[in-house]
DNA sequence: GACAGCGTGAGGTACGTGCCTCATGACCTA
DNA sequence: TAGGTCATGAGGCACGTACCTCACGCTGTC
């Protein structure tokens, strides 16, 4: 019923005949190269908003005979979604391939901004067209990203925003929602008693968000359920351990347990330790080996993910975007938080 | 190997020369046209292994200088999700516009097969490339599409398979982990006492196999749960609320209610009549206006969420690859399921 | 030994955009 | 008035594939 049988899109040569100019005034506009009086770009521009135009994609990249080039730099180190992370690049890298695309992957050293300052400075619009960033709340990674997009560089922030930065968009979950889907859960599976908070560290964005949105919603709707914690695990699983270790001890009452950060495999050990595995309720974040194996031993109940796969592909689709109109704006689905049992692990 | 290409991705160019062949053979190898004696053809195929070759997208959908034409064949009716899918082709059409691709929905009168086999009869290599299809368990619509997939029109089922068919994949959520997933959470949920079936039909096969994974998960983890049904309120609003009418009538000690077809707002209604809205706890299917209201309310607690987006965006990913490279194996991402509660909702 | 038919080679044009060179006219400044 | 800079026009080649025409040589057949 839809069937609307439009006629030829239009191209650059009807923009030029309806602005009234030739074919290379429209390329240096569409291009922002320099030689053009502004108010001959605003006859183009308006013609290209009469006839709602659109540069064609396949063409585009077959003109400019070069792959577009993004680079994502990852924080390295053992942290398990991280490198899930990277293999969801490695995946999206060989699909890509015939579509002109050239994915690269760069670790820095994860709690040192000042290697990811040095990446960024490294980077010009000769290496790549396109960085994604996961990048720590820092202001000389601020400045650095301002930099590398004043170079000709579009930056993407990765699972945790940089809202004051040149960014053009972030790619993520809403932490808060995370937090707050946590939350409903345990207090639905939990009819009273303590619910213990363990975090990564709530110097990271993302953390926090999570804790006010699970501290939100208990205190609201389940406010029977007392709140212990947060305590911090620093994404370590020693530290996690130990601190989930002390926690256990001091509350024999403890019903459930909130997991926000990484490092579960110490939390697995530490319910392990003390013989509580099973019988207290259990939620947490990212689907990794431990996670998985966790939840199909009843380990942990339910995980939150963030889909690494999903925020590649979408950061990925909003580098085209940025990269071939860099003025328009983005339009990009939202990430879903995933919520995983054990009947539904993929 | 006198491979001092090493960058260069392989072209047509590069395949004619290692096979020893001219570029109109290539052509016609790749393009599977008459004409070509089988030997030549494996020496083409050999050359196109050995470089690795794969056709450019951009300049493949550049040259053939017309859109790939997709075409969705989906149940009208009043069906809510049916009409999000709807909306969700609406939405990627435009994103789309841009990059040779043009989706057209059409709908065909649910319930009746034979309306669908009647589109599918009228569909050629002239009006679309693919065709993606929510097609009832229906031996004449098997038939429809083996026939369509001769005449030259790929054709992907969406929501829910028809394995038996020519049908070159299959587009959907695992429904068995649908209903393992809804099990899950409504045993944690309720310590004792009831739980009630709503199907919409178990002639359809994805209801069924959601009503299979409940059964199996709550039988084995949860067996302290009574089941009562499942009942049959055939998609349909009024239908539905009968039936979930005399089901709480006669179960005045119900605790939880898995609904696992359409017809929502009737349950809603049957649980606002009788009071019972928030003291069950209550988990359906797809996110709509109604059951949307509903978690916000709190009559609801969980939905479970087919995506529709990301369904449409992988059907359009798949017919893309179908299309241009008819013999290949489809890689694509599982849909997976979308779990809400009030706090995630998007 | 002429002829049809088939497999193949050779070469071209086209798709829409990117990017380059060169020419031209307008305007400014010394 | 000469020289310079700037905005613009005109035109062309390139990207990799699709698809077309034409010609050639090799079969087998009557």
């Amino acid at each position: 019923m839809d069937d609307k049988l439009e006629g030829r899109r239009a191209t650059v040569h009807d923009v030029a005949r309806t602005a009234g100019v030739s074919l290379a005034t429209v390329d240096r506009v569409l291009n922002a190269r320099p030689g053009v009086r502004p108010e001959t770009a605003e006859k183009v521009e308006a013609a290209i908003k009469a006839l709602d135009f659109r540069r064609d994609l396949s063409a585009s990249l077959l003109a400019r005979a070069r792959d577009l080039r993004v680079v994502f730099l990852i924080p390295g180190g053992s942290n398990a979604f991280m490198e899930s992370l990277t293999a969801a690049i490695a995946r999206r890298a060989r699909a890509t391939r015939n579509e002109r695309l050239t994915l690269a992957a760069v670790q820095y050293h994860a709690l040192d901004p000042s290697a990811l300052v040095a990446r960024l400075d490294g980077l010009g619009a000769r290496e790549a067209d396109c960085a994604v960033v996961v990048a720590p709340d820092d202001p000389a990674v601020a400045r650095a990203i301002d930099a590398v997009t004043r170079r000709g560089v579009a930056v993407l922030t990765l699972v945790s925003d940089l809202p004051g930065s040149a960014r053009r968009q972030f790619i993520g979950i809403d932490n808060q929602a995370a937090g707050r889907s946590a939350a409903s859960l345990l207090g639905r599976f939990c009819a009273s008693g303590k619910v213990g908070i363990i975090a990564g560290s709530l110097g990271l964005r993302d953390h926090r968000e999570r804790f006010e949105g699970f501290s939100g919603v208990l205190g609201r709707e389940f406010a029977q359920l007392k709140v212990v914690g947060p305590v911090e695990g620093f994404d370590d699983d020693a530290a996690t351990e130990a601190a989930a270790m002390s926690m256990l001890e001091a509350h024999p009452d403890l019903s459930g347990i909130y997991s926000l950060g990484a490092g579960n495999a110490g939390l697995v050990a530490a319910l392990g330790r003390t013989h509580r595995a099973g019988n207290i309720r259990v939620v947490a974040h990212e689907l990794t080996d431990t996670t998985r194996d966790a939840l199909r031993a009843g380990t942990l109940d339910v995980v939150l993910d963030q889909n690494p796969d999903g925020e590649i592909r979408a950061a990925i689709a909003a580098a085209r975007q940025v990269a071939l109109s860099p003025d328009a704006e983005i339009h990009s689905d939202p990430i879903e938080i995933g919520i995983f049992l054990r009947d539904n692990l993929r």
